[in-house]
DNA sequence: CCTGTCAATTAGAGAA
DNA sequence: TTCTCTAATTGACAGG
């Protein structure tokens, strides 16, 4: 028998929701933040109502599943960090992939950028978790990937402005690449004389 | 409409 | 505390 408890992350919740009511969590995008803040306590308390239905099915004691969320050791896998619980204000939750789960994403991009429905679903499955953070790891991934490339294209022809005493060219690039960049992008991986001290 | 992508940014959390 | 990485959010846009 499979385990029924996942780490809880707001993902799972749309998943929750989405097989309770037969209406995809995701369609109801909102724009507004307030509808956002006012779904995600509704998310709350049907989880709420959701663990004490799991607990009557697996016929075991009140509390037992949400024990069992707080023993699993990552501090994003608790549910109730997902809500400040005096204000009822939204708290952004981040879960922390295990190296093995973060191994076999890799292992996925090295082979394919993108992925299918399916694949993305089955990937999911295996890895425990939502098609969601799959489909986010491959789209935070694509990015970084293009990003660092982007840096190591910058940090050649800094080098080559460099090698021909070009300093013109040298400080446009710089300045061109720093205002595409507000952020560190990647630069760390290169040990260059002037890379991490560009920023 | 709905869902996906990219790009940019924010913010949680672990390491130093 | 600060730094760094990266999961998650946001917004614009595209395709079915």
């Amino acid at each position: 028998m499979s385990d029924p408890v996942k780490p809880l992350t707001s993902f799972l919740i749309e998943d929750i929701l989405s097989t309770e009511d037969g209406t995809s969590f995701n369609s109801k995008r909102c724009s507004q933040k307030r509808e956002r803040c006012s779904q995600w306590e509704e998310g709350a308390e049907k989880l709420s109502e959701q663990r004490c239905r799991q607990e009557t099915a697996f016929g075991v004691q009140t509390g037992e599943i949400l024990k069992i969320f707080l023993q699993q050791g990552n501090s994003t896998s608790q549910p109730d960090r997902l809500f400040s619980s005096s204000t009822g204000k939204q708290k952004r939750s981040r879960a922390a992939f295990t190296h093995l789960q973060v191994l076999e994403l890799e292992k996925k991009f090295n082979h394919q950028k993108y992925l299918s429905a399916p694949e993305r679903a089955h990937l999911a499955g295996t890895l425990r978790l939502t098609e969601t953070q799959v489909k986010i790891w491959f789209q935070n991934r694509r990015y970084k990937t293009k990003r660092k490339q982007q840096t190591s294209e910058f940090c050649r022809d800094v080098c080559k402005a460099e090698g021909l005493g070009d300093e013109l060219l040298r400080s446009s690039l710089i300045s061109s690449f720093c205002k595409a960049y507000q952020y560190r992008p990647y630069l760390w991986d290169y040990s260059g004389p002037w890379g991490p001290t560009l920023w």
